[in-house]
Formats: structure tokens, C-alpha cells, sequence
DNA sequence: AACGGTATACCGACTAGTCGGTATGTAGTA
DNA sequence: TACTACATACCGACTAGTCGGTATACCGTT
């Protein structure tokens, strides 16, 4: 288990492993990177490393861990607000972008390493998934349940396709690109609406 | 390069190989499966591995060309058909939904190592699915102008947001589950023609 | 039919190199 | 002295790919 890496105040020296681990795992992937490599890019040895982490897998597990939290809870304050069911949609969609696009490189290793963590930590990345997941179904269901959306299609699958979408950004989306994370995360939130009016 | 592996008709040798190799890769991944794991899961030896491939990245895109191949062809045959926009996007769906069920560990190995194929060959694989993207956006596109389907988003979107469910489908479909590929690709279809109607 | 020549298909022991992790040392601080 | 925070040298395990060799199929010639 990671000593300090685990805790939620991390120490400077591992926030910089943090944040070199997080490049290469995105640029060639986890297995393909070497412990050597993550310690050569932050400046640091490898005495360093093992320091403050007890294996290679830690860093995978403490780059999952900050991006989910975020994102729970975001999704956490924007229900709080009390809003309407388009609302609510809208702004959870504009904000999940938002902070997916914020954070590329993380959110690439995780949709495409995640499986790589031990039985135990992939569970608790299911069970953070799976609450992101209830959560905006539940927006959707309120939403269908008092009329203001149409019952088109399960509310399940329409938290797979909103998910879909922004799963997949870190595979094509290119923050040079034309369009800003506000734009496309309302483009995708009118796509959404559109499909759930009644 | 490979020699019997590129070519369209392969031994039954090969084929063995590449079965067993796209079950490990789905189960642990590229870099984690070891070739002696494949070899021994087809119940061959490393020599005739070595024959019939160059290098154990030939698997990969062995894989690749297979799934990615079968997806274009029936892209353009439903094309061809000649429907209206809506029943030509509803049949797509379920088409590349039923396909990507149908050879789920193909599909997982895809959109999670495709980024390790070499420059060349990547470049391959990013120009077929263009093409695949492409050619649903044009599907899209010529609903659009003729005022089938609305312009609630840009023809583009709509495929970004369409393709993602089905690029994620190898991260949560059960084969097992309830929903019946048939249904669940007319469940998106529901949506998707849903959020684009006039 | 018998034979020599040659290409293909496959075998599996072996190696050179790599990688995650550890053992041990040391400098600063309390 | 005891402890934290690193640095450095090193180890044992493992892997992709190779290479010398064998078995079998095919083919023109006599």
C-alpha cells in the first residue's frame, strides 16, 4: 500500500512523480513505461520513488483517485443546487468535460489502464464509477419521471451514451482544436435535451 | 512484415494463433501477455509462432485489420441500399453494435492498444476509422440538408457522440446481460433519431 | 517408380538485455 | 541517539526474438 501517495495532502517530491508517471503512462502506456523513466523525467532517483510509494502500481491507483474525486464531487454540488432536470443535465454534462479536458492525460490512462490495478483497487475504481454513473441516473429518472423529459429510451442508456462521449474525448480530442470544453459540453447537452424532450 | 499473416486467407495455423492471442491481449493486455502465454493457450511452439508472424506487434494488427475491415464493408453496404436517412442511421447502429458484441475481445484490444501499433501502421488503423466516421457522417450530414433531421448539433457531433457508446460497449456490455444487441442498438437509435428530429 | 534436390513448416533450447524492486548507506534534523 | 528523506548499487526473474536443426511435401529427371 502507498504510505504518503495514498493520503489526500501529498508532499511536493510526490506530486512531481505523480505528475511525470501521469505523461508517460499517457504517452506509451503503463507497461510500457519503466520505473526508470517515470524517476528520470521528475528529477528524482529511484530511491526517491520507492520512498514515498511501495510499488509501481500505487501511481496508478493515485492518478485514478485524484480524477474521480474530482468529478464525484462536482457531480455532488451541481445535484445540490436544486436546479431543474434539463438544468442539472446540462451543467453536469458542461462539467464533466470540462474537468475530463482539464485533465487529459489522466483521464487517458484511467479508460485505458484501469483494468491494470489488483482485484481490490479495481473494485473500489467500479464502485467510484458506478456512483458517478447512479448519480446522473437518477438526474435523468427525476427528469422522466415528472414529465419534463420523455421516456425515449431507459435512463440507463442514456447515462451509456453522455458517458460514451466523454470517455472517449481522450481519444480525439484536441485541445487546440476549434471548439472549447464549455462548447462542446453544451453542444453534446443540447444533443442530449433534444432526444429526452418530451 | 508479415508474411502469411498480412494476406487475407490464413492458415489455420495462423488463425489458431491469433485466436488464442486475442483472448490474452482482451484478458491482460498487449504488453502484459507474454508470447510464450500465446503459443501455449494455441497449443503451438514459439518457432511456428515466428513463422507464420514477424514480431508479436503483427498480432496486434492482425486484429485490428480484421475487425475494422468486416465494420467498413458493411458500412458501405448498408450505404448502398439507398434507404432514408433515419432507417439508414437506425441500421448502422444496430449493424456496429451488433458487430462489436459479436467480436468483443477484438473490440476490446482496439480502443485500448491501438496506440501501440507502430507509426505506419497506426496511421492505418486512424485512416480506416476516418473513413468508418466519415461515412456516417455523411449519412447524417444528407439528412440534415434534405430537413429529415434537425441542426440541433453539427453532423459531426452526432457521430463523436454515437461512436462513443460503441467504442465503450467492450467496458461494460455482459453478453449475458438483458439487453439483446439488437435491442440495445435500437435503443440508441431511438435516441440518437430522437434528438434529431425536426 | 525410384531418386535427388529444394522449399516450406515447424521445433525448442538459448541469449542478451531489461525491469521492478531491495539492501545499504548517508546527510540533515529533532 | 533516533528518525526521516532521500541516493546508489545491485539482484533475481523474466522476455522477445534467434538459430541450428528436423520432418514433410513437392517436383523434375531418369
Amino acid at each position: 500500500m502507498a504510505r504518503a501517495g495514498a493520503r489526500t495532502g501529498r508532499s511536493p517530491m510526490a506530486e512531481r512523480i505523480i505528475a511525470s508517471a501521469v505523461e508517460l503512462f499517457a504517452e506509451q502506456g503503463f507497461d510500457a513505461t519503466t520505473v526508470q523513466q517515470v524517476v528520470d523525467r521528475a528529477q528524482v532517483t529511484k530511491g526517491a520513488l520507492y520512498h514515498y510509494f511501495d510499488a509501481k502500481d500505487d501511481l496508478l491507483y493515485a492518478i485514478y483517485q485524484s480524477l474521480i474525486g474530482t468529478q464525484n464531487a462536482a457531480l455532488d454540488e451541481i445535484a445540490a443546487l436544486g436546479l431543474g432536470a434539463a438544468d442539472t443535465v446540462r451543467a453536469v454534462l458542461v462539467n464533466v468535460v470540462r474537468t475530463t479536458v482539464e485533465r487529459l492525460p489522466e483521464a487517458k490512462v484511467f479508460f485505458r489502464e484501469a483494468h491494470k490495478l489488483d482485484a481490490e483497487r479495481h473494485a473500489a475504481f467500479r464502485a467510484d464509477r458506478r456512483r458517478y454513473h447512479e448519480g446522473f441516473r437518477l438526474i435523468v429518472e427525476s427528469g422522466q419521471a415528472s414529465g419534463e423529459f420523455s421516456r425515449v429510451v431507459p435512463a440507463d442508456t442514456v447515462v451509456q451514451i453522455a458517458m460514451g462521449v466523454v470517455n472517449q474525448l481522450p481519444v480525439w480530442y484536441r485541445p487546440d482544436g476549434a471548439k472549447s470544453p464549455e462548447e462542446l459540453g453544451n453542444e453534446i447537452a443540447d444533443f442530449v435535451l433534444a432526444a429526452l424532450r418530451p
